[in-house]
DNA sequence: ACGATATCGGCACGGTGCGTGTCGATCTAT
DNA sequence: ATAGATCGACACGCACCGTGCCGATATCGT
């Protein structure tokens, strides 16, 4: 069932979506879709933790920059791999007309990946690496923010070289200046 | 006609946005739309080009911090007062199933505010406030990236606690230390 | 083991928006 | 004045939505 939904998404992508397309694929009534979710936008968000967060997690040893680099150049790869690029852009689709699904999404996907790297980088500040004075609250959400705008609203790709141009702004705001 | 769009943005936000609604709305027949736009969100877009952008533009005076402060404010503002922010959202949603669209979205309006904000910042880099040595088109694209990852995709609201906070990273980063 | 109940897939319905076609009425240009 | 273009309006087939109904199958209690 899920299942079927991803498979719609790699093949026609998001616009194949439907709650019909879903059914008919997965051989279902559409009764039975709507009895555990209340609309495609939920049935996309359980059709997402399937496939996305799984294996992103930080591995934790050498410098933060390393880091930092390794996690994002893995999702933004993961982001450019069907199906989890359509469904994650029909989920957001959706939740820009849908104040309360935008929370969800948020609260599911995009709050876990800034918590992550928060952990992250206030481990390697506790560790000296980077300054001890600021908040970086803020510098979580600089990160992930400026990586899916560029995925979201523009046509360049999220490459090597954005990723490092992310992280000089970062190292030169951040890292500890002996 | 650009008109009828936004009062429908206005009233029923996005979602009531349909060519027949606003054919209704503006007494027109739905040809009379074809004609001039071959699908929503190109309809849209001219919308947009109505009151997006237009007084949107820096003083240009003071130092560039103070600068990009009242700008930021002003954009912000602007996004979260109808009809713009409907009308804006509505685009971003069509424009994750069309690469075409998005790159018309890109260069139309967010590629425009990333330069004028690059040629600001720039110009603050030739008066010495800045670094001189970086490349600040990273810059520009993390200060609007981050902004619009804020209002797009989580219920938090960009304040003067969030650009503020956004400001003192880019200080941090690329002020010049003396 | 058997009957009551719940759950399922399949089908049909009214409603709505899409994109196209058709038809008079009105406006324009020569 | 007349021929052509342009307009509003209405209608059509298509797709999907969300719901209701039916008959078959599976599950559970006794």
């Amino acid at each position: 069932m899920l299942e079927a939904t991803l498979e719609l998404a790699e093949e026609s992508g998001y616009g194949g979506l439907t709650i019909e397309a879903v059914a008919r694929r997965a051989g279902v009534g559409k009764h039975t879709i709507y009895r555990r979710w209340s609309n495609i936008a939920e049935l996309l968000l359980d059709a997402l933790s399937h496939v996305w967060i799984s294996d992103l997690d930080y591995r934790g040893d050498g410098p933060v920059r390393e880091d930092l680099r390794e996690q994002f150049l893995r999702s933004s790869h993961a982001l450019s791999t069907p199906p989890i690029g359509p469904v994650y852009r029909a989920v957001i689709a959706e939740a820009q007309s849908d104040p309360a699904l935008r929370e969800q999404l948020h609260e599911r996907f995009l709050a876990t990946v800034e918590q992550r790297t928060l952990d992250r980088i206030e481990r390697a500040q506790r560790a000296g690496e980077l300054n001890a004075e600021v908040d970086l609250r803020f510098a979580a959400e600089v990160l992930s923010g400026t990586l899916y705008y560029r995925w979201l609203l523009t046509p360049r790709p999220v490459d090597e070289e954005a990723i490092d141009g992310l992280l000089d702004m970062f190292t030169a705001a951040y890292a500890r200046r002996d």
